[in-house]
DNA sequence: ATTAACTTGTTAAAAAAATCACAAGCTTGC
DNA sequence: GCAAGCTTGTGATTTTTTTAACAAGTTAAT
C-alpha cells in the first residue's frame, strides 16, 4: 500500500506494538498473528493491519508476522533504526532524570550534549558530558551532529532555549515545559506533559461516578 | 448541549487550553475569543467552541469568553477543581522528579505518600512524607484518601506494582514504566511514554527528507 | 492432491471527528 | 431604538479514522 499520509494516532500506536513485540520476544515467541498482537495491545486486529499496511507487507498470509522481523520492520518504518543525536537544554530535576536513564540508546536516541544557564551548574560533569551554556548550542550541535532539542527549563524560558535549538539548525523539538512555543513550521515540536494524563485520569474517574 | 461521550482528544486539547489562558491571564487579558485562542492553541476556533460545547455554554456572543470564568469552568468540567491525593510507587529517577516538581498541588494533584521496596530507600524524607514498602499501600490508601496511582518503577515490576494499587482499591493508574499493565476494567490507566513523542519527531524529521 | 484451518492485505462500510456556515445574541455608537 | 459589527453555539457537511468483510495466500493433515 505505501500510503503518504500517515495518521498521528498510528505512530502512537506503532510505540506501542514495539513494546509488546519485545516482551513477546523475549518471552520466546518467534511469530504472532495480528490477533494475538492486537489482544495484548488492546486494539483491534484490523487496526494492526492497517497501521502496517501503510508502511509495507510485514506479514505471510496463513501464518502471521516474524516478531524480530516486525520489530525491525516498524523501526525502520520509523525512521529509529539508528542513533538520533539530542541536545537537553535545563538541567534540574526533571533533565537529571532524563540524563540518567539508560534507556534511551536502547530506544535509538542519545543525549549528546547537556546545557544550562545557571552557573553553579556549568561544569559538573555527567559521565563523559560537561554541562555547558546554552550560547555553545551553536557551534556545538554542527560538530557533534545533534539533530533534536529536549526542552526541560522552566515554561517562561522554554522559548528562549527554543530560539537557541532553531538558531544552531536543530531539526526537532520535543519540549518538557508546559508553555507553547513558536519556531518556524518546518521544525516539527511535540509537547510532552504528564498532566495530560492526569487530566484524563481525573475526567475518567469523575465520570464513572455520575 | 451537555453531550454523552466526550473524545479524548478533547480532554487533551481542554489541557492545552488551559496552559494558554493561564499565560492569557498573566498577561492581563480578561476577555478572549475563539478565534484569538485558536491561534494560540494552534487549532480551529470551531474546534474550540465545539470542545467547549461538549461541557456547557460557557461564553458571551458578541464578547468572547471571560478568561479566569473559562478556566474555571474547564477545571470543574474536567474534575480538577480540587486536589487528587495520589500515591507514588517506584522513587528512582523519575520518581525522584516527581516528587521534587512543585506544579503538582498548583495543577491539582499531590503525591500524597511514596513507596519503594529497597531498604536503601525505605525510611527516607522527602518533605514531611516518608517512603515506605508498598506493602502499607493497602492500609494507608484509605486512611490517606489516596485515590489516584503513579507507577514509577522499572517495567517488570510494574504489574506488580499495580497489583498493590488495585488491591488498595486506588481509582485510577499512571503508568510511566514502558510495559501494559493488567487491571479490572472499571480502573481507567494512561501510558506515560516520551519516546512515543520521540518516535514522533524522529518520523516527521524522516519523512520530510524524502 | 485435496481439504480444512488460519491469517494476511485490502476494499467497502460504518463511525467518529473536524470543519464550515450561519442564525441567534450581545455591544457600541449614532 | 436601530443598525453595524462581533462572536458564540450548533446543525449540516466534509474529512478522517476505525471496523468489518472477504479474496488470496500459507500450512498441515489426510
Ligand atoms: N520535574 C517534573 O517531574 C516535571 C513534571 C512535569 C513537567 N515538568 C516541567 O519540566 C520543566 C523542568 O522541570 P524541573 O522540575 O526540571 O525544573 P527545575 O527548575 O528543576 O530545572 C530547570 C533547569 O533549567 C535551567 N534553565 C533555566 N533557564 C534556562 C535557560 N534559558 N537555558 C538553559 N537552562 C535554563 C535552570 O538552571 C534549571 O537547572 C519545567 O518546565 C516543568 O514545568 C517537570
Ligand atoms: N528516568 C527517566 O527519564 C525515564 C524516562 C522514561 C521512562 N522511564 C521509566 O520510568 C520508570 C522508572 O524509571 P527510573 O529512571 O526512575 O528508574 P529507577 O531504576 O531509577 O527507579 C526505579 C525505582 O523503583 C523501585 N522499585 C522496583 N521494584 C519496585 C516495586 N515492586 N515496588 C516499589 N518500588 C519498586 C526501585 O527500588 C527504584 O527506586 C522505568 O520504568 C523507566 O523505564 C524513566
Amino acid at each position: 500500500m505505501k500510503s503518504e499520509h500517515i495518521p498521528k494516532a498510528t505512530i502512537g500506536r506503532l510505540a506501542v506494538y514495539i513494546q509488546v513485540l519485545e516482551n513477546l520476544l523475549r518471552d520466546g515467541n518467534d511469530v504472532i498473528s495480528s490477533e494475538k498482537l492486537a489482544r495484548a495491545c488492546s486494539v483491534n486486529s484490523s487496526q494492526i493491519r492497517k497501521d502496517l499496511a501503510y508502511f509495507g507487507e510485514f506479514g505471510v498470509r496463513g501464518v502471521g508476522y516474524y516478531v524480530q522481523e516486525l520489530i525491525t520492520s516498524i523501526k525502520q518504518s520509523l525512521g529509529i533504526d539508528r542513533v538520533w543525536k539530542c541536545a537537553l537544554i535545563g538541567v534540574g530535576n526533571m533533565g537529571t532524570a532524563l540524563l540518567r536513564h539508560h534507556d534511551f540508546e536502547r530506544r535509538g536516541f542519545q543525549i549528546a550534549a547537556a546545557f544550562d544557564c545557571d552557573p553553579d551548574k556549568i561544569g559538573l560533569e555527567f559521565g563523559d558530558m560537561e554541562i555547558v551554556c546554552p550560547t555553545h548550542l551553536k557551534e556545538q550541535a554542527p560538530e557533534m551532529g545533534l539533530e533534536i532539542g529536549i526542552i526541560a527549563t522552566p515554561p517562561d524560558r522554554a522559548q528562549r532555549a527554543a530560539n537557541h535549538l532553531v538558531d544552531a539548525n536543530i531539526r526537532g523539538i520535543i519540549n518538557f515545559a508546559p508553555s507553547r512555543i513558536n519556531v518556524p513550521p518546518h521544525i516539527p515540536v511535540e509537547y510532552v506533559d504528564f498532566f495530560d494524563h492526569l487530566y484524563s485520569i481525573a475526567f475518567q474517574i469523575t465520570l464513572g461516578n455520575d
